[in-house]
DNA sequence: CGTATCCATTCGGTATACCGTTTCGGTATA
DNA sequence: TATACCGAAACGGTATACCGAATGGATACG
């Protein structure tokens, strides 16, 4: 996507490590994230890790106390209805606004989906479902839609992980299920005005809570 | 608001600092924000204006080069769209969302509504404008939904300074009307369902769009 | 006159050091 | 036994210093 010339920086370098480490459940919901203590994990100084502590803030990661300490985020499932609730306001409505353009070119879709046809594991057919969602948000052209969905993203990561965690989802099923979904929205890209290809995507949001209502607790 | 025991940090009362003066004008949009000039002009070192900066990029105030070189963010007509497009899509949410709780309780917005009686600037009038706004937002009670709207609010205090800035408006007018219309709203909450009330909620961002037609160009 | 090149300067990224505050466990007291 | 108090350790906020990369203007070349 972004080929940066530049080398990463270590607050990048440092959000991605952590980012993975929270999504991958290695650092549990609720964890201290002490300055110095990530400082020393990661080899380098308190710098780059206060940045990438305020980047993983605004990317739902990280909470921080009046104090400023720093916490991973808890999930409760009033968090999930919250999240839910914003799917269904702004996907629709991207997929509204994408629709003349993903009518004219689907490749980056389509892509999508044949990659994903050949995911080898469940954190892969993670990545490219939501890799297939933020490309109609981008297709939909609205740079703040984008952003906002994206200050939603990494919570949305932070769930399908846990979930699949608690669930012990099978790789095969996910993948053909996700590929399933996204073929029918890709089929009504092509075929329906913007208006139907909301109401798709809307549908397809719905179904994505029904996916996981048996969960009752999520402790730590 | 938040009456905040421990002392506002630096890097804080930066954020406050360089928002109002780039709200007001004083720092034009598209002018640089290096880290070293802005330090000397507050008198603190780099270290809290760095972090000042990433906040207000995340507010919608300021945009950073590829090479980390921040600027104040320029508008564009585009922008004031895309702006619209995801009111458009919020607040009604949040009414519809809001109004059981303010069918209840409309103390917080009667007050405010009061206080825009009173106002005596144009510019003291948009602020309580924008609160009266995130009022309704907080008593939805989607904290998620609370934070994407105040990303949003950066940019949309920008626009307002602006177009009141080219526009010349008058204290009184703008005030009278301001309450006329927040007043419509106070009514829907009390008598409407929150089906009706997010309708209100869209029919007002709808008239704000077309408060402003008249501009083409917003050069620096 | 236009264009490419190079160098001085600016600027952001990071490390380190210091300070005041918050935490938290242990002790003394009611 | 429960609670209030106290002190040491932990932690975040900030200043300063250094380095490498980016920038932009002057100079040399076509």
């Amino acid at each position: 996507m972004d080929t940066n010339a530049t080398l990463p920086t270590l607050a990048e370098t440092a959000v991605a490590r952590l980012r993975e480490q929270i999504v991958s459940g290695e650092i549990p919901g609720g964890a201290r994230l002490a300055e110095a203590a990530v400082a020393q994990g990661l080899g380098v100084s308190r710098v780059p890790v206060r940045e990438a502590l305020v980047r993983l803030e605004r990317d739902g990661f990280v909470e921080f106390s009046p104090t400023g300490r720093a916490r991973v985020k808890e999930l409760s499932p009033g968090d999930f209805e919250e999240l839910f609730t914003l799917r269904l306001a702004l996907e629709p409505l991207a997929a509204k606004l994408a629709a003349p353009v993903l009518r004219a070119d689907q490749g980056g879709l389509k892509r999508n989906v044949e990659k994903t046809r050949r995911a080898g594991s469940v954190r892969e057919v993670t990545c490219l479902d939501l890799e297939f969602h933020e490309l109609i948000l981008v297709a939909a052209g609205n740079t703040r839609l984008l952003s906002l969905w994206r200050s939603l993203r990494g919570e949305l990561e932070l769930w399908l992980g846990l979930l699949h965690r608690q669930h012990q989802t099978r790789t095969r099923e996910t993948r053909e299920e996700t590929v399933q979904a996204h073929l029918e929205i890709l089929e009504g890209f092509a075929k329906e005005s913007p208006a139907v290809c909301e109401r798709i995507l809307r549908r397809h949001i719905l179904g994505w809570r029904d996916w996981l209502p048996t969960f009752e607790e999520v402790g730590a």
